[in-house]
DNA sequence: GAAGTTAGTTATTGACCACTAATTTTGACG
DNA sequence: CGTCAAAATTAGTGGTCAATAACTAACTTC
């Protein structure tokens, strides 16, 4: 297997383990492991853990962007509200792996900075603007409607992250987003 | 100093360390450090790191609950809507710890489960579901009303932990709740 | 003022972990 | 078949960290 190839593989073995452990909470040996791998070898895959992260913060971002600029795509207001909530809840049922790495990666913020990284939160704010704007063209510009949106995204990343069973009453008025089809329905 | 009053300020301590590093981005010399004691003696205060861990995020919650039921005495709907968004919003500004320890707590849940430990994410859901019911009373028993309330607060947890400065564009519509005044207002 | 309890310390240990160095395997090509 | 490079391994190192053990100092009580 190619060097390119392998730290593909690398960033989504590393995804399953930092969404899970965080980023002090994961072994490099761990996540050699999963790919199948030596844990020396990763590191001449990567300089460091902390890039390997890094890598996989970003892979996060893009991959959240571009599941809501796929799913809004043609789509303006309400429809694509509706299209980029239904992508969503998918991403809650298959991926949600790729939630937590998003809480993960904020909760990481704080200690990078303290560790006299400042470059870290830097990308991840970056990236959450990116994410912001990517939302905020298809729901029409409307700064109200794109914070709302936003704010149901991470109330659905703290509960998955908790590890709320599919179907706890919890889930009421949220999943499959019933409280946004009723907004819709208005 | 009492060996109560001494596990009062361990707790204090502990959650500005564990707010910022985490679980596992924490030494318990860091901890001891903070409070101004030798890092053996936590483990006379406490039977282990767990422990500590968990009696703050314990506190995290009972404190942040207090919060919402304060604000809401003898408030009802909106009025109480507005009064629990203002509380929210002195917390943010002064005691931004408790937040982000709020989102390491979320996240330490499936590390915890992995590890074998399933007693601390039941912890931590049933804190949950209290903080919920703490705050759906008082708006009136309306579901929607309450998750909105409550994506809104996880939604600004998250901004607080990315590090987003006050006065950054990203509260536009959110910091001093200006989003729940619209609400208010219409 | 002896005896016991409570608050606290220093010293240490064993496990783990990120990372390095040196070496070996694999495979493509002439 | 030989050669060269890329892919990968084994072995090891220095550092950190949670937890334990053993000891000390101060206060309380009779």
């Amino acid at each position: 297997m190619s060097a390119e190839e392998r730290r593909e593989s690398v960033i989504r073995a590393a995804t399953s383990e930092f969404a899970r452990g965080g980023y002090h909470g994961t072994s490099t040996e761990a996540i050699a492991k999963r790919v199948g791998v030596s844990q020396p070898y990763l590191f001449r895959l990567f300089p460091g853990k902390k890039a390997i992260f890094l890598a996989v913060a970003e892979r996060c971002v893009e991959d959240t962007i571009r599941t809501f600029v796929e799913a809004s795509e043609g789509l303006e207001g309400e429809e694509a509200l509706h299209a980029m909530a239904n992508a969503y809840t998918k991403v809650i049922a298959e991926q949600p792996e790729l939630l937590m790495m998003q809480m993960q990666m904020y909760v990481a913020v704080a200690a990078a900075e303290q560790a006299g990284d400042h470059e870290f939160g830097e990308v991840v704010r970056a990236g959450w603007l990116r994410l912001w704007e990517a939302v905020h063209l298809p729901l029409g510009a409307d700064v109200n409607e794109t914070t709302t949106f936003m704010a149901y995204g991470m109330l659905i990343n703290c509960l998955v992250s908790m590890g709320f069973p599919p179907g706890h009453r919890i889930w009421e008025g949220l999943y499959p987003s019933a409280r946004l089809k009723d907004r819709l329905e208005k």
